[in-house]
DNA sequence: CTTGACTCTGTAGTCGGCTACAGGGTCTAC
DNA sequence: GTAGACCCTGTAGCCGACTACAGAGTCAAG
């Protein structure tokens, strides 16, 4: 009744009441099985319990879980920081302080990566722009990037630094 | 004479003429030794002649290349597209209106990123605020994302995506 | 003739967040 | 009794841009 196709011998038991396993979790929260097996090595999710034949047995509050990691993600948190505090958490702890100090130092990382970004994007559209007004001669590539223009590139070993988004 | 502890048998050669083996290139351009083979491997800077003793030796104009390189991913290309655009130079097809093509489209993903980072930055600071106001209590990871305030999370797999930038 | 700075090749590891197998077992509807 | 959907473990691969190492050769100065 929810899903068309989906009404194997699973959606009966798990209808609305409390046993999932993981590919009705994994379809309701739109985590791959992959993932959550993967999340789970890493301590995101707990050791769920299991049937007789060895299968992972979730009840619904893994989905509030998944959901709170998703939005942690979006925020910019890694999963590393996400299972810390989960872990404080579950552990009685308060992780409030800690959490909080995290948000802080990804706040501060999110402007600068901002900042870098809308210097990057200017460059380009400078590069663009000045391009569009001077012909396609001169310059082997075109001027696009190497008569000047544009600032030192820095002498720094130009290092990935990812930063997580949502997406 | 110019740096002090760099006057080994290596700085009298390559003074100022032209032969530049690959730690002088390394020290004068910034960019690692093991990088510049790297780059080599990806087709980044040709194969530089060699000595008898095989030792790698590079003219000056390799510093302008190293340049052009690292202004172009600081404007977000990859390595494989500047390999690209430097094949086709080198084969004198101007690259000109690829590299366009390739620009505007840089442009265009830098700006999806942009938003997307103040998306989450914004969703940051609001929570930390929210967070200042109502005290430490409630939810077991004091509220941090967990209550509503932030818009749904999307059901995508929330993949990397990774942005070059500089440093 | 030894020391030590430099170079070579080739392979493997890093980070983060998964994804994709291979090679099984389980369960149930037909 | 069999097809096929589901589940298990464990390992390997992917992207991007490097970095690190092992094990060897080269070269000039003391």
């Amino acid at each position: 009744m929810r899903n068309a196709h989906a009404h194997t011998r699973a959606e009966g038991r798990a209808a609305r009441g409390a046993a999932l396993r993981i590919g009705e979790v994994s379809r309701r929260s739109g985590v791959g099985i992959e993932a959550l097996r993967f999340y789970e090595r890493r301590g995101l999710l707990g050791r769920p319990s299991r049937t007789e034949s060895n299968y992972r047995v979730y009840d619904e509050t893994v989905l509030e879980r998944l959901d709170f990691i998703r939005r942690a993600q979006a925020v910019g948190f890694t999963l590393d920081e996400i299972s810390e505090i989960l872990a404080e958490s579950a552990d009685g702890r308060s992780p409030c302080r800690h959490v909080r100090e995290l948000a802080r130092r990804k706040l501060e990382e999110l402007d600068r990566r901002l900042a870098e970004l809308r210097r990057h994007r200017a460059e380009l559209a400078r590069t663009l722009a000045d391009w569009d007004e001077r012909g396609e001669q001169e310059g082997h590539v075109c001027g696009l990037i190497e008569h000047s223009t544009l600032d030192a590139p820095a002498p720094e070993p130009v290092r990935p630094k990812r930063t997580r988004g949502s997406k």
